[in-house]
DNA sequence: TATGAATGAGCTTTCATTCAT
DNA sequence: CATGAATGAAAGCTCATTCAT
């Protein structure tokens, strides 16, 4: 799955456009004059539309899995692994804001199965390394054992996504990585077993 | 606001398509066959197709109000009334499935600005509502006042979307209203006061 | 298998394209434009090209079945039904001269399943009735018996496309009933019994 | 007219790519693709995509040239002459049946000038060398004296084309050898003068 | 209130061909 | 002798919308 030098420029190209003008108005010739070539110049480089859209996501599943697999997970606490990947996510977002258009947006990828299936994957192996470290976390006394922890893994997830849907909806208005971090600390608060 | 039949018609329509196939195959084409009528018939009852997807987002305001505003709310705990709008958005979304895949997808509406602002007002309103149940908790002492209103918000909101974008990713494959309410019983303990 | 007034105009203005610059510049385009409407208006009429294509097979179908099975046929003797069809398809030929390019080609129609079992079937039809006035014509003692009635019927059909084939592309620089006539009586001589 | 190695690769490959799948499929890709090499590959062997098609038609004229003009026929009377022609053509047909697709097929190289007189000066060829046979045969009381010369190679040629047409229609289901001998005995039949 | 017929603009894709390497 | 990358032109087709009826 690694992509051509021209290959990552027109994904990196539709990922804005989407960011800015949304799934619809992402065409083979909005892309091609965004990166400056023609439009049959695209043909070169991926084989129909489809295969771009597949593309995006499969560099989604790279840049998350990047963010979640890090080194630094090692070593830590499930809470503070937890928290770098909160704030790893939100240096992401904050240096490449056109993600957040697309990686939250299933509905975007929904008018064929193969996307769809890809949306699913990519949600799916997120959700098992949190409920992981989450598991861990309650095994070694440091998580709440009173709640299942799919359910935790929801509610931190779920608030991931809204702050960021929120900042990007806003206009990027505020500052998400203190906003984030300070959500964070208030999920510790409820999540941890002995906080006080 | 108020819609004639044909336009309801045509909003339910609208909606049911979007979730089949996603909001490119929602086309006049599309939603004239799928309720038997010519084109051009459309735009008796629509000036243009912005005017039906601002009144599919109408459409979703209203129920969103019903939903919110219900006068059940009088009289409850805090945690009562926000559990009383977790079950009664569990049970419109069960009834209409459809809906799912549209109320949570502010991607969607991306297009343009009449439409953004539309999606941003609606989320603006739901975030109030909450809030300010939520803070009534705060100061009754029900509700734990040790994180800020906002982020509690943000949690129960962000995990309530969650739970539904997975139940409509898996293609409604488990007992959302089960579900959601155990996930509610959960969240309660985590924000509730006096909660032993 | 009725056609509509622009359906049959489609047709007729595809059969004259094909015949002045071949299958491979038959487009919507030229189509549309040769008709003085939009491309897209085409659409209306036709599902997609092929159904187009389809329709001129149809078409053929249809003229060729007049020409065979005519009333005038009945109380013949076979030799005269044979004569009659000759100068009946020249005839046929001489007022719808762009009918000759598509009739007799099916390499035209090679690039789909659809296209090649109708022209397959066509000709078996034509063979057929040939092929029956030949055999009632043996059984009477009109036409000789010491040859198969497929190979006389195959020799018949032979010369009769050959030379619409020969006068097509001699840009019709000969009188094709007159020609067609003279081959005609000087294949009686070959195919009668009592021929003296 | 001799051609390089790739040229004779490239001619092959585009009659047997016209006998699947029609002209319309022939393209600089398709060639290019299935004997190997690049698209501009292909420039190195030929000019333009005409030049191939004008090659295809100098290939057929060859083979035609081999099949007609063999030293065999030397000494052998109008009738042999004539039969050795059908077989040879049924012989070489059947080692390469995707020539079928093409050497009947004037329309198909319609859509040009060049290729229309091509195609027109080796139907002539064609002509003349069964026209001179049967006319030296009527001359020496072989065949007919009741007939044209030319009525008798139009009917000559017609069955031989027809024949083949409906071989390569049926999709090769029958044994054109024996087949065209049946029909070659009786058209002997049908034209020799001291036949009985 | 509805429709059949039409259209300008735009879509994805393919074509033959060129050029630097 | 070969190719990767590119392109102008054009293909088939769909879109939202209009208009006469």
């Amino acid at each position: 799955m690694e992509f051509t030098k021209r290959q990552a420029e027109i994904i990196k190209a539709s990922i804005i456009l989407i960011a800015k003008k949304g799934i619809q108005n992402l065409t083979i010739k909005s892309i091609s004059k965004s990166i400056g070539i023609s439009e049959p110049a695209i043909y070169r480089h991926f084989e129909n539309k489809m295969d771009i859209l597949l593309a995006i996501l499969s560099y989604f599943k790279n840049t998350n899995s990047i963010v979640l697999e890090t080194s630094e997970l090692k070593n830590k606490t499930a809470i503070e692994q937890i928290g770098l990947i909160y704030s790893n996510h939100f240096k992401e977002f904050n240096e490449n804001r056109a993600l957040t258009s697309v990686i939250f947006s299933e509905e975007i990828f929904q008018n064929d199965q193969r996307l769809t299936d890809k949306v699913l994957s990519i949600m799916k192996t997120n959700n098992i390394v949190i409920s992981q470290i989450i598991k861990t976390g309650q095994k070694n006394n440091e998580i709440r054992n009173d709640i299942p922890g799919e359910q935790i893994t929801m509610i931190i997830m779920g608030a991931l996504r809204l702050i960021v849907t929120k900042w990007r909806m806003s206009g990027f208005a505020f500052d998400l990585k203190k906003e984030g971090s300070d959500l964070w600390n208030s999920m510790k608060k409820m999540i941890m077993k002995t906080y006080k």
